[in-house]
DNA sequence: AATGAATGAGAGTTCATTCAT
DNA sequence: GATGAATGAACTCTCATTCAT
């Protein structure tokens, strides 16, 4: 009970502490303090800091989907609004940190793949499952969009655009500093489902 | 004279070794070592790590003008062939490497900025200006395939977009470990060319 | 009564650990595991890590008492026979557990001595009386078979000799992972008592 | 030049204490402190504790084989006073070592091998080799004495109980805290060759 | 009688960096 | 122009131990 609580301290704060800097810059005596737990209790709950970050990739994913995805889909049936409420709860959640925070923290799937794709073959993959998860959500716009006509290649393309495009604007917020940049990708994003 | 090959071998090393890896996951004991030099010696060229990673950036600012963008817009003077020499140089450059080291590094400026962002904000600003200047051969493109009736407004967002594209895909090849996701990206980069 | 199994179950435990490994390379943790209980259980039965291994070598000497030392003895009245005895059980039961485990164990007292003389002053007493114990075994065998005629001080040489020989036997089956070390140790036993 | 002493510093501190108390017993901030040297300095010199640890029984071996073995041999021709030597010689050493630092290390060897026995296989083997070499010392002696009649089976055995005899020994002085536990084993040793 | 939860202290190890030569 | 030698600080991780329930 109270355990459970422990292991979600230490799971958020370390979310936040990767995601708003980067895994290296981030110490587990950092994670730790944010916590407000002593080192070794975190360890009690994930016994490494591999394990630690692939925790956070799991339930950064889970909360993307519940509260970007799952939501923007709640929101309406048709696939132009979807994409548009998508694009803008991205945007509305990096306002706010930046409002509060005064941090721009970009894609937490495209960060940590960029830093771990290399040393840490599970991140990389689970990074990979991600974005198939997001994709399937692009697809389904592009499929509601364009009707069956559309050849499956041309779907796939088109998924991956959308993939690519958002990605792409929000590794731009981060280096930029500027959340809008996400919003300036929407216009593209619905160029491109309508292409 | 000799001291300049020194610091070139060290430049040299640093710049693959970040680029491979992270910057973090090198050591400067590990930059020196590649680079068959002592670790003081390394001090005498750069003062710090910090001052290594942000050279190392000038200078892959400097060979990406050069190789990638000065070459394609050498070879022809059509915007298209031009947009396309651009992609399947990074192309062919990344398979190469792929084919030899058996790694895929993606883009190193979007790597570096997405680890470094918040820790360096010298770093941030140099990235920031790099993708600037290469926006420029974007925007040349895009004006020369539009003619000079196109709001600048529109050229700034299909730059942008050509950028996010690219980013996007180099992000892609990275996580996926496949180099051929930047050639899935020229198509898309077409279109919005043409859009 | 539940209590005092729980006890001993953490007892046996121990015991197996620290003469299979060595005292700092068992963990009060992996105690607890193989004996199924909590650590704080642990620490209601055991004070301390001290206590435990405290414990322990008592424990360890009834058993070898009995069932090494008293067993020898009450196989027969023959002086010659119970060295045998006393050797053969010895070696006996190191080869089962080489047999079923893959381990050669040595001598408890021997290994924890060696390992703790001189950080914990209690335990090497402990080993000393232990050792005091099994001498007056050796010494009921020289003086059976010697007689009344032969000296003290020449018993206590022998005594000390048999308790030697059986001690570097017991040594070399750990640094040798041999059981057999111990009946290759048997004719110089023999030896010694006749000589 | 310099590295060489601080090496060697560190090697005999790390000696010193390994012997005098135990290998889990003693961290690298006591060896890197008693050698007066930092903690990185230290790894500079030996990748890890473990290679630590393997160099300490190099040295002791070789460190023993010279002025315990060698140096009995360079004494005289004599097998019995070789013999004789060898056990005066340990026995002197470890009383200064008593009288000087009130300590009693018992055989660095078998210390060594009882606590690591189970988790470094590769010191264990240093071990065994390094008994193997003292054998060869005791083989000598015992044909000397015997001439060349006597089986090669039985040296075998006589030679194993020469090297049980100074190991018990070794042990005993070490748990009775009794330097003199070494000079006691020699008569029997004297009574073994010339059984 | 037993345990889930927590911790201070310290383990081994690596880091970026400096300085005398 | 280059280096061997050294280090303080920080790293990830484990330890024996305690306490509220």
């Amino acid at each position: 009970m109270k355990g459970e609580q422990t292991r979600q301290r230490i799971l958020d704060s370390a979310t936040e502490l990767f995601w708003a800097r980067n895994y290296h810059g981030v110490s587990v005596a950092d994670v730790a303090e944010v916590a407000s737990v002593n080192k070794a209790t975190l360890y009690q709950y994930f016994q490494s800091k591999d394990v630690l970050v692939q925790s956070v990739v799991s339930s950064s994913r889970e909360w993307t989907v519940e509260h970007i995805f799952d939501s923007a889909f709640a929101d309406s049936k048709d696939p132009m609004i979807r994409l548009r409420c998508i694009y803008k709860r991205v945007h509305v959640f990096h306002q706010c940190i930046f409002e509060s925070h005064n941090e721009v923290r970009g894609c937490p799937f495209v960060n940590i793949a960029m830093e771990l794709a290399v040393d840490n073959e599970l991140v990389r993959m689970q990074v990979v499952k991600t974005f198939e998860q997001f994709s399937e959500y692009y697809r389904t716009i592009v499929r509601d969009y364009r009707g069956k006509r559309i050849a499956k290649t041309k779907v796939d393309r088109l998924v991956r655009a959308l993939l690519g495009n958002m990605n792409g604007a929000m590794v731009a917020s981060r280096y930029e500093r500027r959340p809008d940049a996400i919003l300036d990708a929407l216009p593209i994003a619905e160029l491109l489902v309508k292409s």
